[in-house]
DNA sequence: TACAATGCTACGAATTACGTAGTATCTGAA
DNA sequence: TTCAGATACTACGTAATTCGTAGCATTGTA
């Protein structure tokens, strides 16, 4: 599987889980309603691939975060979309565990 | 800050972190010698954005996930960075931990 | 059967990134 | 000091990619 591909994969197992058609996605994010569909369909099939501010519109819609269309492992989307659901408190947990492992330098 | 600043941000700090150059980073990712550095640089000031495929081999150059460069929120990012370094209990535990938060249904 | 909704695609135009060919600045060696 | 190499950065024209237009095919349903 080509990175487009997977990454318009991720995009349509959101848009399903959020109940919307392509066409309403790319209106709801903001996308011009004539050519919605268009867009929407190929950003899926991994035909083109959307600039940044298109892409964080649609994750806005889509109620998940950015970064989970671009996780290349599937644990790692998962990590990514869970994290952002829970409550303060697991919040808080994760990153008290994961405090033992190394920040980024510099 | 623009959302292509944003990206190349986090790819300036992942780079100064492992200690490569503009040049060296775009050579060891398999960019051709020659306009390495062009390239980086344009990326870590958000003039240009790299396709996926070479985002991919400078995440990889550089040890940290593809997702991590997209993160919207600090906090996010220093999740997905921790997580990728993370020994096999750690994670296993902050998996177990997100169990309790609702997954993407479908 | 009709018709609306949905997913999908070829084509030319518009947008964006690329490669070339540099400049400016800094640091270390002679 | 001066020179050379390394580093970060940029204007210009070309090449590559996405966009908008204008559709087609299939499915469900009134």
């Amino acid at each position: 599987m080509d990175a487009n591909q997977l990454w318009g994969r991720r995009l349509k197992q959101a848009r399903l889980a959020a109940g919307l058609s392509q066409k309403s996605l790319g209106i709801t994010a903001g996308i011009d309603p004539f050519v919605a569909s268009t867009r929407i369909n190929r950003y899926e099939l991994g035909v083109h691939k959307p600039d940044l501010l298109t892409a964080s519109n649609l994750a806005k819609t889509l109620g998940v975060p950015l970064a989970f269309f671009y996780a290349e492992e599937d644990d790692m989307a998962d990590l990514i979309y869970r994290y952002s659901k829970a409550d303060t408190e697991a919040k808080a947990q994760v990153v008290q565990l994961l405090a033992a492992s190394p920040g980024l330098a510099e």
